[in-house]
DNA sequence: TTATATGCAAATCCTTTGCCGTCGA
DNA sequence: TCGACGGCAAAGGATTTGCATATAA
């Protein structure tokens, strides 16, 4: 069965080859955000044919077509999540790498509102976040 | 008189060098955020010697030093602005480029409460918006 | 059938580096 | 003096692209 992904493109009419549905699937059953190469890495284990150029070639094709948005960690390569769940932000956790997802209102509320003080309508954003983990005894006795 | 950027270089103890002194004046004298390529043509009007490698090392070994920031706007190439004033976020004007800085202690307490419910201590992050200028008729009647 | 996609390798863009002569403290 | 610095050009890493062939619709 086609992955959520492979329909979503299909619904934007774009043409699917054998190449495209395999970076579907992969990027449909990512948990994580790979950058280019793990994801030509993950679709060469489902079918070897795929060239890494095909790969930069879909993800932009599916970046323009909105069915995948592209995150910048700062370490100088792209990385990409299937688009359309809710809108979110990243919080990188700088020891183990992880990325935690999050949302919050208040934020998005604030966005707006700064934009249009300074006299913009805002079109976009970018916000990620770095830490580490609170040790335990940090979260319980240290609350300022 | 030496520049602010170059009094800072000598308070932390970095050896001073022609090329150093005329790229550290460039960044005093930048109202913008020059990348590294306009760093580098702003500092051959003053000395022709100086060379990019020269200007890559150079922001390097300042930013390393915490006495510039390195910005990135997303568009593949670090932007530079001398460091030491408030703490503040860019919103990128996507009709003219023009970059407008602001500051905001809501989103900075803000941040610091998103980490902390998520478990982690905050160490950094990155914030710009991007945006279009609000027509005049649009700021004054649709005020929401 | 025919425009579009893909593979491959070469090209590009930004940035870093090796080497060796030069210079600041 | 002497280790750090700068110039030059080559090297690197991520991404794009030209070209000839393969393929979806």
């Amino acid at each position: 069965m086609p992955s959520r992904l492979e329909q979503l493109c299909i619904e934007k009419g774009l043409k699917m080859t054998d190449q495209r549905r395999v970076i579907s699937r992969v990027l449909s059953e990512a948990a994580d955000h790979p950058d280019v190469e793990e994801v030509h890495r993950r679709a060469s284990t489902i079918d070897p044919r795929i060239s890494i150029a095909t790969v930069y070639r879909t993800m932009r094709l599916f970046e323009d077509a909105n069915v995948i948005d592209r995150l910048d960690f700062g370490d100088g390569r792209a990385r990409y999540e299937e688009a359309g769940s809710e809108h979110h932000h990243h919080l990188i956790d700088l020891e183990s790498g992880k990325v935690v997802e999050f949302q919050n209102e208040d934020l998005e509320r604030l966005k707006e509102v700064i934009a249009r003080e300074l006299g913009y309508e805002l079109l976009g954003h970018r916000l990620e976040l770095y830490g580490v983990p609170l040790s335990r005894r940090t979260t319980t006795s240290e609350g300022e």
